[in-house]
RNA sequence: GGAGAGGUGGCCGAGUGGUCGAAGGCAGCUGCCUGCUAAGCAGUUGUAGGGGUGACUCUACCGGGGGUUCGAAUCCCCCCCUCUCCGCCA
């Protein structure tokens, strides 16, 4: 949510700062509400403080045994001009926070201008793109062969867009996990949170999935729940209505949990594999830093996700996305992408942002400066730190070998009891 | 699921229809005092939103939402959460 007051006084930078979005953003009937709300507000207030002037007078002459009656019955009057402007200035503040709540963050100055994600700035390499003696397969074929990923028995059970692995790709997906976890909570400083996989719809309005993006999301039915589209959502929303203080910033978490998505909106792609799936496995990064040192904790969290990549030596790319494809709630994104030898392209499997003081006004975290000051708003920022599904498919085809095989990259080996190589399941 | 108890400021904890943003204590801050430490004395310390260039001022907030009343932390209704006991369960 932005800044009301920033709002107020700058309307046209904040238009033309949200409309390098892409889409068309009408603020022409913010300044007539904010007024109406403004001058309801100046109206019952000054009513209530008639009210409570002239109760405490009522109470004094009671005591003194005189009658109060007349202006008692005059400010019963007072009392329903106060109840019916207190509905009529509810009404307004609902229409006046909906209409923020549904206002996009805006794009940092460092965000590249453009429309689609061609726009993007390639902001750096690292690796080469794996050669094959060989003509690549997809990871589908690869695994299916193998018997360690069989989505016949996912659609049975689950329909389009689930997956099971099996055998050495249920340890390979586990060992991923594992392994991304224990170098950020032991070499990066990351606590690890396990949080729920259902939370709250307050979650979620403070994290910005609602109440704009519901169509996206599994809830639970007869139930005010939903099933965590990542684990942004609860980890971010743990210090909601917080005042953390200095001491403690930056705060770091790190949290393994499946992800939960409709992928409404997306039909027809990515119909094959576990690129696109309603469930997913991610390891997330969030953090809480200062004003002040945001955009240097975004740097950091995003070498700590490339982090994984190297040691899996999986090349990628960084790119800077462009204010037409950032998020809602980000104020600037880096996406890495893996090479994919199959499709010879790279492919989003990490999204690294900095929300500034966008999701910490929506959930209340704020921290307080220095002694004496004034609570602010932290800034919020959250990556992938990878999502796992794709970085199996990354392996998978990577490391496949003409014979069909894969090699486990060395240094997931210690996490797979040793195992060196993927050869057909037999069972 | 059944039965009880409770949710008050950073924390502990009083409170009752009216002068209660809320006693008292702790913690914090500011002075004073003491050779240091401790103690002591005095003052001060919440959040949000309006108005004013400003000193300042008004409104709201005692789990949340309704209601009664001239007036609600206090009375009534609904909901949420926590704790204890019973049942059930991984």
């Amino acid at each position: 949510m932005l800044d009301i007051k920033y709002l107020r006084d700058n309307l046209d930078t904040v238009a033309a700062k949200l409309n390098t979005r892409g889409g068309e953003f009408d603020l022409t009937g913010f300044s007539a509400l904010d007024e109406k709300r403004r001058d309801l507000l100046g109206r019952v207030e000054s009513l209530k403080q008639k009210r409570n002037e002239v109760s405490q007078e009522v109470g004094k002459l009671k005591k003194e045994g005189k009658d109060a009656s007349a202006i008692m019955a005059d400010m019963r009057q007072t009392s329903d001009e106060i109840k019916s402007l207190d509905a009529e200035l509810a009404g307004c503040e609902t229409e006046l926070r909906d209409f923020l709540m549904g206002l996009p963050n805006l794009p940092h100055s460092s965000v590249p201008e453009g429309r689609t994600e061609e726009d993007n700035t390639e902001v750096r390499k690292w690796g080469t793109p794996t050669e094959f003696s060989f003509t690549p397969k997809e990871h589908t074929e690869i695994a299916t062969a193998l018997g360690i990923l069989d989505f016949d028995a996912a659609a049975k059970l689950s329909g389009a867009r689930f997956s099971l692995l099996k055998g050495a790709g249920a340890l390979l997906e586990r060992a991923l996990i594992n392994f991304m976890l224990t170098i950020h909570t032991t070499e990066h400083g990351y606590t690890e949170i396990l949080p729920p996989f259902m939370v709250k719809d307050t979650a979620c309005l403070g994290t910005g999935q609602l109440p704009k993006f519901g169509e996206d999301l599994f809830k639970i039915e007869g139930w005010d729940h939903y099933l965590i589209p990542t684990a942004e959502v609860p980890v971010t929303n743990i210090h909601a209505d917080e005042v953390l203080s200095l001491k403690k910033l930056p705060i770091k978490y790190t949290a393994y949990t499946p992800c939960f998505r409709k992928e409404a909106g997306s039909y027809g792609k990515d119909v094959k594999g576990l690129i696109r799936l309603h469930q997913f496995n991610k390891v997330e990064l969030v953090k809480f830093a200062t004003p002040e040192n945001s955009y240097d904790e975004l740097e950091g969290l995003l070498n700590n996700a490339e982090e994984i990549l190297k040691r899996l030596e999986l090349p990628y790319r960084i790119v800077d996305l462009c204010t037409g494809d950032i998020g809602f709630s980000a104020a600037k994104t880096y996406d890495i992408e893996v090479w994919l030898p199959a499709q010879q392209t790279y492919r989003e499997i990490s999204s690294c942002s900095n929300f500034e003081d966008f999701q910490a006004r929506r959930a209340g975290i704020r921290y307080k400066p220095e002694e004496g000051g004034k609570p602010r708003f932290v800034h919020t920022l959250n990556g992938s730190g990878l999502a796992v599904g794709r970085t199996l498919v990354a392996i998978v085809e990577n490391y496949q070998n003409e014979d069909g095989t894969i090699t486990v990259p060395e240094a997931l080996r210690p996490y797979m009891g040793g195992l060196e190589r993927i050869t057909v399941l037999s069972d």
